[in-house]
DNA sequence: CATAGACTGTTATACAATAACAATTATTGC
DNA sequence: GCAATAATTGTTATTGTATAACAGTCTATG
């Protein structure tokens, strides 16, 4: 267990507190972006927010249905530019086999993307092995190719799901 | 270079015969699919030998693009068919990050999904490094979670590409 | 407080994928 | 061979995902 980070946050049990997590994401995302002399402006802000509430990844346009106020939904673009912000920020990551959004779980140190995907519940959980980045740069290097990004995605079932499989 | 096959082939020289690089996929999935007993047909062979000619992802409407005839091209449906049924026949990979596909390097063995992708010329080399694959296995297993599909794409330059920023 | 740069709003459009049902073409059993 | 069945293709429509182009507004800085 040593090698992963952030596995119980990400996995949260069924009593976890999910308000306070969301808090601490948003804290975490103003010091940043208040030490990069960056923006986090009300529509990031709110993105990131409706993000961080949902622990299974969120679609672009699940984010807009949330942040429809009175006046309906804001365009598409809106959204996509507060993600392309918070992918940028390394506060926000894209899940490109869901075509979805979920809040880094360690958003200070700049690491691979590595997500287990539950396809049963939806959950996922982002997990840093450095094993596998090496193994990832060692194959790479022997092709010539310098890497500048790597995303792994690992799709099956959750210790829940699992579990609740053989009941 | 010894956990890597056809590296060689998926990143090829500007001198390589493509053509033959082409007719020599579609020999072995005509042969693959007799075996099997199911139809590589028309429509099928069409759209995997515009893949297999293009050594650079391709995307499902540029593929639509290719197959048009007089009457113009056909619906979008014809062509997810096709892939759906040589990605069955692991004949063709998607690759999430481009939204794009790719006929298969190796297609009688059962292997993940690994894949270098050049942002810059947008070649893509498929490699397969056993390491890699237990890495996932084990990081996964550690969070209780059971792996039923993986993939890993990475981004970055490729030699040639890399050679000519040097130049 | 002017101004340049960053951010948001608006409209339109391109690209990606699937649904539902009809028509056609193979394969199989007789 | 020929009917019954299954597989494949055709057609139309719709939903989902993402970006382009340009106008307007806000904000940090000199």
């Amino acid at each position: 267990m040593a090698n992963l980070h952030s596995a119980i946050e990400l996995f949260p049990t069924p009593d976890h507190d999910h308000r306070s997590c969301a808090a601490s994401i948003l804290e975490a995302a103003e010091r940043i972006c208040a030490d990069r002399r960056v923006r986090l402006t009300e529509k990031r802000r709110q993105v990131l927010e409706i993000i961080a509430k949902s622990h299974s990844a969120a679609g672009a346009y699940e984010i807009l249905e949330k942040m429809a106020g009175p006046k309906g939904r804001p365009a598409p673009v809106i959204v996509y530019r507060a993600l392309d912000f918070l992918m940028a920020q390394g506060l926000v990551h894209r899940l490109a086999s869901l075509n979805a959004f979920i809040a880094c779980a360690n958003p200070q140190s700049d690491h691979g993307s590595q997500f287990l995907i539950c396809h049963d519940c939806r959950a996922v959980m982002e997990f840093s092995n450095p094993t596998l980045g090496t193994a990832i740069h060692e194959g790479a290097q022997a092709a010539g190719f310098s890497v500048e990004a790597s995303m792994v995605e690992v799709s099956g079932l959750c210790a829940d799901c699992a579990q609740a499989q053989h009941e």
